[in-house]
RNA sequence: GGGCGGGUAGCUCAGUUGGGAGAGCAUCGGCCUUACAAGCCGAGGGUCACAGGUUCAAGCCCUGUUCCGCCCACCA
């Protein structure tokens, strides 16, 4: 027999977690099976963290849900793959690596190339490995032997495989556009990562002269600087404040360029003066407009943010916004600023760092990615991959209709360098898996290969097969792709999810994922999502040292309602701390009872409490599998938690403690132990996936289970022992003694009885069934309710000294002889009075309804009329009682 | 401007074939009852944002209003 020794009087995580988590990697037990094993295959694809990244609540969230996953289908018996790995994370990891440099003194520049990716190298391999580490510790069983990263050989290849595919296809293509540049990354940045704030600016009104004569046309603009770049002013063609001027010239302020005045639709006559200046190498809808009217373009603001030559020699060289305050003044002293008003407007940022991009006049590689949208849109209207919760199909939908070409290049250095290369001699551009020898036009051996890197995200947009070991076609890919379901937070919905679809789609030519589950965002206590520049962030390591790994991942489920942000509070954490430190108290109790001789089969004669248990048990199954099934995570949780609290903690522990004393006989104390021993197990199973270090912990005190808690089956009703079943019956009467309990306690309770005090109680049941029930169980209502008498009546004289408490067709009588307190007892009565008053006026407004009557539901209407009886029963019983107290008070 | 989500107890939030408003934390009262004071037993506390509609019946479905948050969009 098991001594509590063997278990400490509270739950210290410290220790557990490391220990179990070591063992479980030593033995494999998150591997795998290859593609022989006969398992139901499920797979999920991990989103790569940045390598640079630190751990954080999203990670926390992510990863927890993950793993529940995974455990869970592997204790469903399934084959279950999760494919760790990390990305390299471009522009961050090179931003990290620089700063790093010039800490010591140096930089990129005085590297070169070269050394300088060397030296990015030796950073991942020290630092690397810190988020993975990270992740272990929050209990991710993930396939470690497995792991991949976005820059290995294997991922190169299949990067640089599809990108000569898409360019052989027409799908790639390069061309000076303009893009969205950050001047503090250097480097241009797709649209997505643009990100739109809104800022307090200034609208300026400027006066544009007439080169031919008197007066001019005022334009309106936010930034005034971009006008040493303008090339023309537009008006719309039926705005009759400016009819005839198209054609016309304009003489360009702080410059010596006369430009002409041109007519377009764009222009909304409505907005500022109607007259709009086109600076066509520094805005996107002027880029346009210049394109269709063949305006020249000219660069005034460089790739560091400063002003070029052309800008004039007044400002060249300025910042792009001391320049602008420079361009107002001198303006002002020209009598040319006609009004400043104050304006807010939304200024494009980069996402990574939030300097103000600047749009930009830009050679560089773009993917068409509208015939791969498509396709990407099609898998999910057909159903072939679903997206949950499934409103974000909608989002989806709109974003894939309305995309626009993908900038993949970016003039960093750390990254995927674009297989393309450029023939010194005759120009020629070749795109190629491997290093061409020479140039297939000219047989020219001077080729420099692009010195571009790709966006990281075009990597990771490959990651569901390029971690299988695509373009190769290896069992991994056979057995495991289309994987099961990616987990991933809404906001790299399009940054991440829509790409992978669109390249999976295209080059699978199935879907990635059968399922897309959209979690929620952690966020902080005002919403704000948390992140580092913000410095906002909760440390998940910092709350797994204070609190555990399973309280927090704990938590974290039972926050993870769909559809709804995630606002973490620490109480909260410390809340679920309480939960898992309750399921230590209750197995550290079970266990002193259970040992190898509580076998099932030797299960026969079962008390209520057995059955009402066990019968619970069986809807609980049914319900956490159901919940794990459709991502209802915190429904999951919720079940457990009240399962385990409150019902076998609250009642069955104590309901059954005589038993396990050994009190009631041998029989008895077998039966309860086999029972005791047969629930904690399956609580354990079913938390496992949630919380997996207490629930190992405790396991391998299990007299009998010498295996991993890993290897155990999930308990479904179709393998399960037949003595977990649903058991109605047992339900009720279980509720019908808890009711007695629980009214006598509230008498002690609002009568202020100490509890150490024993009561005599007298019970008064509508029939003869009732009786005979309680009658039962009168054991187990004297120990819970704490008695030193009790009887149980059809029908008898009511007491005349005691406290009263109705419920269903049972009147339970608390003898206070000598005791009683009527003032109280008839504060007491009237209070529920009062609230059963409440409750029959609503039901018998729906009695006296003809309508409810003859057009509700007969079940619905019954059940009415039961509470309805029930309710009066209760008031006629109260009503008398406290007449009788009225008397004596 | 468009889209999405939210408003439920003091706080943080659950709550779908529409049919008796819930949990945790906080508060109040009583308890060291031999697993657990990180606990046990009780109690108080809500016009389910507002207005209308559908229905026998609405926190839930529909319409409008309002407030908050997020995403998207080329108004200089």
């Amino acid at each position: 027999m098991n001594t509590p020794r063997e278990l400490d009087k509270g739950y210290d995580p410290a220790g557990v977690e490391e220990r179990w988590y070591q063992h479980w990697e030593e033995e494999k037990l998150f591997a795998a099976e290859d593609e022989d094993s006969e398992k139901t295959a499920y797979a999920i694809v991990i989103p790569p963290p940045n390598v640079t990244g630190m751990l954080h609540m999203g990670h926390a969230l992510n990863i927890t849900l993950q793993d529940i996953l995974c455990r869970y289908r592997r204790l469903c018996g399934d084959n279950v793959l999760w494919m760790p790995g990390t990305d390299h994370a471009g522009i961050a990891t090179q931003n990290v690596v620089e700063k790093k440099l010039m800490a010591e003194g140096t930089s990129r520049h005085d590297l070169g190339r070269e050394a300088f990716i060397e030296k990015v190298w030796e950073w991942r391999q020290e630092y690397g490995g810190t988020i993975i580490r990270q992740l272990k510790r929050l209990g991710a069983s993930c396939d470690w032997d497995r792991e991949r990263f976005t820059m290995d050989d294997g991922l190169s290849m299949a990067v640089r495989t599809v990108f000569k595919t898409l360019y052989d296809e027409g799908l790639i293509y390069r061309g000076k556009y303009l893009i969205n540049w950050c001047p503090r990354c250097h480097t241009a940045i797709a649209d997505i990562e643009v990100a739109y704030e809104e800022m307090q600016g200034g609208l300026y009104h400027i006066l544009y002269p007439f080169a031919d004569g008197e007066g001019g046309l005022v334009v309106a603009t936010t930034r005034p600087e971009t006008m040493l770049g303008d090339t023309g002013v537009a008006v719309n063609p039926d705005d009759e404040r400016y009819a005839g001027l198209a054609g016309r010239k304009v003489r360009l302020p702080l410059t010596d360029r006369v430009i002409p005045v041109i007519a377009d639709n764009y222009v909304d006559t409505s907005f500022g003066t109607g007259a709009l200046k086109i600076t066509p190498a520094h805005d996107p809808n002027d880029f346009e407009i210049g394109r269709t009217h063949q305006l020249d373009m000219i660069k005034v603001i460089d790739d560091q943010g400063y002003m070029t030559a052309e800008a004039g020699e007044q400002f060249a060289g300025l910042d792009r916004f001391e320049c602008r305050k420079a361009v107002v003044a001198a303006l002002k002293a020209e009598g040319l600023l006609e009004k400043q008003e104050d304006y807010i407007h939304s200024v494009g940022t980069c996402y990574r760092c939030k300097t103000v991009v600047e749009p930009n006049l830009s050679k560089q590689w773009f993917v068409n990615v509208k015939p791969l949208a498509e396709k990407a849109v099609e898998v999910v209207r057909n159903g072939e991959t679903k997206i949950i919760p499934e409103n974000w199909t909608k989002t989806y939908y709109e974003w894939m209709d309305n995309i626009r070409d993908w900038c993949v290049s970016r003039q960093i250095w750390w990254g995927h360098q674009i297989p393309a290369w450029f023939c010194d001699d005759c120009g020629e551009v070749i795109v190629a898996i491997e290093t061409p020898e020479k140039c297939a036009a000219c047989d020219s051996n001077n080729l420099t290969q692009e010195s571009d890197v790709l966006d990281t995200w075009f990597s990771s947009a490959l990651w569901p097969f390029s971690t299988m070991g695509w373009p190769d076609q290896t069992p991994l890919l056979k057995t495991f792709y289309p994987t099961s379901v990616l987990v991933t937070g809404f906001d790299i919905l399009f940054f991440w999810v829509a790409r992978m679809l669109m390249m999976g789609v295209h080059f699978m030519k199935d879907v990635p994922f059968a399922d897309v589950y959209i979690h929620a965002l952690v966020r902080d206590e005002e919403g704000k999502k948390m992140s580092k520049s913000t410095g906002n962030v909760i440390d998940p390591i910092d709350i797994i040292e204070k609190y555990g790994a399973d309280a927090l991942r704990f938590t974290l489920t039972a926050f993870a309602a769909q559809g709804r942000d995630v606002k973490l509070s620490e109480s909260r954490i410390e809340g679920y701390r309480h939960f898992i430190n309750k399921l230590w108290n209750a197995a550290r109790f079970s266990l002193m009872y259970i040992d190898d001789s509580n076998r099932e089969e030797t299960f026969s004669d079962a008390c209520l409490a057995d059955k009402w248990i066990l019968s619970r048990l069986a809807v609980l199954r049914q319900t956490v599998a159901e919940a794990i099934d459709t991502y209802k995570f915190n429904e999951a949780a919720a079940a457990l938690y009240r399962f385990v609290w409150h019902e076998f903690c609250d009642w069955y522990l104590e309901a059954v403690k005589p038993d396990l004393y050994g009190k009631n006989g041998d029989d008895r104390q077998q039966g309860s132990r086999i029972v005791l021993r047969r629930v904690l197990r399956d609580i354990l199973v079913m938390l496992h996936p949630i919380i997996p270090f207490v629930t190992e912990e405790i396991w391998h005190v299990l007299p009998g289970e010498d295996t991993s808690i890993m290897q155990a089956a999930f308990p479904r009703a179709e393998t399960g022992p037949a003595m977990v079943t649903p058991d109605a019956g047992a339900e009720a009467e279980m509720e019908l003694v808890m009711g007695v309990i629980t009214g006598i306690r509230n008498v002690r309770g609002e009568m202020n009885i100490s509890p150490s005090q024993a009561l005599s109680v007298i019970v008064h049941a509508g029939d003869q069934e009732t009786q005979i029930r309680i009658a039962a169980n009168e054991a187990m209502i004297v120990n819970l309710a704490r008695l030193s008498s009790f009887a149980v009546e059809t029908i008898g004289e009511k007491p005349k000294f005691a406290a009263t408490s109705v419920v269903d067709n049972v009147t339970v009588y608390v003898l206070l002889e000598g005791v009683i307190d009527f003032a109280r007892e008839k504060a007491r009565i009237e209070k529920e009075m009062a609230k059963l008053e409440k409750d029959l006026k609503g039901v018998t407004g729906k009695l006296n309804n003809d309508d409810f009557l003859n057009k509700a539901p007969a079940h619905v209407v019954e059940k009415v009329k039961e509470s309805f009886a029930d309710l009066q029963a209760r008031r006629e019983k109260l009503q008398a009682t406290l007449d009788k107290v009225m008397e004596m008070a």
